[in-house]
DNA sequence: TAGATTGTTAATCGATTAACAATC
DNA sequence: TAGATTGTTAATCGATTAACAATC
């Protein structure tokens, strides 16, 4: 659709424009400027402008953003206005961690199954959700047309369990184990690495 | 010490290169040459060795580089040679999973005290950790030495937690909350931010 | 209309990559 | 020594910021 290829960095911002933006139409704002939003995030306006116009022309010359019209506009460049089926592999904390998240939040992400590996939780319940058994994800995959794998197991299962959903037609994946996952060219992995966070903040320690 | 500011980009390379390099020398490989660090990590040699060469000779030419002494130097720059004491906020799945994340790990940084202001969770214990009520975090703060908190608390708590950690000398936050936490200058906050991950995802989802 | 704010172009800044002399 | 690889300088690339005409 759009010939350019959109920095990362843009496609990150985007997400904190939209929780702001959020809060303020909880509030009951109805416009912003590029301004007030970039002094409550601490950004430069021009960027926030810049960031936008990418995708069209969302403002009002003289008045700002209509604050719930960007946030649509926002949801369908991320793609959050339609549901998107995620399933979850590993139930430890963490796992029920993510589970409660994800159920209380008011976006279309959805973890719509979980599974493990261990007897022990198989067949139990996180919310709505029973536990099902790791042999299950390719055809729950196929029939709940899952899109989207977070993977919550240990570093030591985290290759095979991308492998796994991979092979099931998951198209992204979302990595909480601390490990490099190799994947085929067109699926898309984000870490979320606690390691490598608390690493980097030691560093700024005084 | 230096007087050229690092970025932050080169400070969040380092722990990649470090959990690398760990990798290779449980494997015994003494030696390694930007080249191949840079294959198997998706990287630009030339980036690696520029990053390096912020902070000394660490190499040795027509070689390459002494994986434990390469090692060795990273941990120091990042401040991992040294004992950092953190305590948790926030003692639900994803507070428990934090706990025995950091107990198995065999570097510096360990929770050393946890928090929580639920009556039902105070007194029990995670790992060889109790809970300790949350008006109790000023004094341990103080006598554990703990300079990094580790907040994972519903949003609506975070900035007061943030609040109570920033009033007790703690010198960085790892937030979890979905929240933009405001503190004062000098106190470095990095955010694990789930939502912001899986919304920039769902961005590259075909 | 006058004031305000966008969208966009131009200028600046910084980060990445390439190239190569130094040297192990 | 010859081959390899670093550390570093120079070139390139991309992202951020500033400036301003368009216009609500």
């Amino acid at each position: 659709m759009k010939a350019p290829k959109i920095s990362d960095a843009v496609i990150r911002r985007l997400p904190v424009y939209l929780r702001y933006l959020t809060y303020l139409d909880s509030l009951g704002v109805k416009t912003v400027s590029s301004q007030e939003l970039g002094e409550k995030l601490g950004m430069n306006p021009a960027q926030i402008r810049k960031d936008l116009a990418h995708f069209g022309e969302f403002g009002c010359k003289g008045v700002g953003y209509d604050v719930p019209y960007l946030i649509e506009k926002i949801r369908q460049i991320l793609k959050l206005d339609r549901p998107i089926p995620l399933c979850l592999v590993g139930a430890g904390h963490l796992g029920h961690a993510l589970c409660h998240y994800t159920m209380y939040r008011q976006d279309n992400l959805r973890i719509v199954a979980v599974f493990d590996n261990d007897p022990a939780k198989i067949g139990r319940e996180i919310g709505v959700l029973r536990i099902q058994p790791i042999e299950e994800l390719p055809d729950t995959v196929k029939a709940k047309g899952i899109r989207i794998g977070i993977i919550a197991v240990p570093a030591d299962a985290a290759q095979r369990v991308a492998d796994l959903l991979v092979e099931a037609g998951i198209e992204a994946i979302l990595n909480f184990a601390p490990v490099n996952l190799r994947v085929k060219e067109g699926v898309r992995v984000h870490h979320a690495d606690v390691t490598l966070e608390l690493h980097s903040l030691a560093y700024y320690l005084p």
